[in-house]
DNA sequence: AAAAGTACTATGTATGGCCAAGTACCATAT
DNA sequence: ATATGGTACTTGGCCATACATAGTACTTTT
């Protein structure tokens, strides 16, 4: 029961929601997401990224092509099937009722909701 | 892979997070907290919240007390405890932090970070 | 040929929300 | 007094996911 453990529990899901934002605003692969996704503190690793790229690929929701690189091996970029876009969709509204839901529960001053029964 | 899924693990800690900031509000049971849950749309049962309210107790974040009722069996009144107050602040930070993040992903519109190195 | 770097893969662990069933107590109805 | 229904809380097992760690394969540099 620590911060940094919290952290991570409260990342759950939204990673996947960030990944497929990014997916869809052009090709990418996994290390110009990886580089994204630290510059915005969404810390990640190789090891939580590449697993979770092969789910959504296995649901349908990518697909990648190779292409060679001039520094290294080939690539695996990346890019939204129709699926994939409907899904996002999905998740931009779960994403949003979970900010509000959640603003509602922590800007409520109120004392009481109702009057007590002891 | 389903939307209702992603609707859970995007819950992942969030929950800890209201749950504290209810009780930081004064003293409550747990219908209390499932009545402001609900109403909220943050959408939580029993099962959930329970074994929860024990994990924040085991750790010493919380503390209650039993309360008779005269309607129905004795009730568990939270309250937060010094400990449970300093955590709730680390996690409000990490709460904003995250919507920071996923803001900052799902708002940048530009389409290549950098050159592409075919 | 060796070393270093890049890209991707695979396995095992821990956490936490959920489901389902169960216990215990109280109030009211019969 | 007994039965019924409601309230409050408990417990055990399941599943999904992020992470740690180690490993594979290929390329470029030295």
């Amino acid at each position: 029961m620590n911060l940094e453990n919290t952290q991570v529990q409260m990342r759950k899901g939204v990673l996947e929601y960030c990944i497929l934002h990014i997916i869809s605003r052009g090709e990418v692969y996994a290390s110009d997401m990886l580089e994204e996704l630290t510059a915005a503190k969404m810390i990640v690793v190789e090891g939580t990224l590449y697993p979770l790229l092969t789910r959504l690929k296995n649901a349908g929701l990518l697909e990648y092509k190779w292409v060679e690189s001039k520094s290294g091996p080939p690539r695996k970029y990346y890019t939204l099937t129709n699926l994939g876009k409907n899904f996002l969709e999905g998740l931009s509204n779960t994403w949003k009722d979970l900010v509000l839901s959640t603003q509602k529960i922590t800007n409520n001053s109120t004392v009481a909701l109702h009057e007590k029964e002891y």
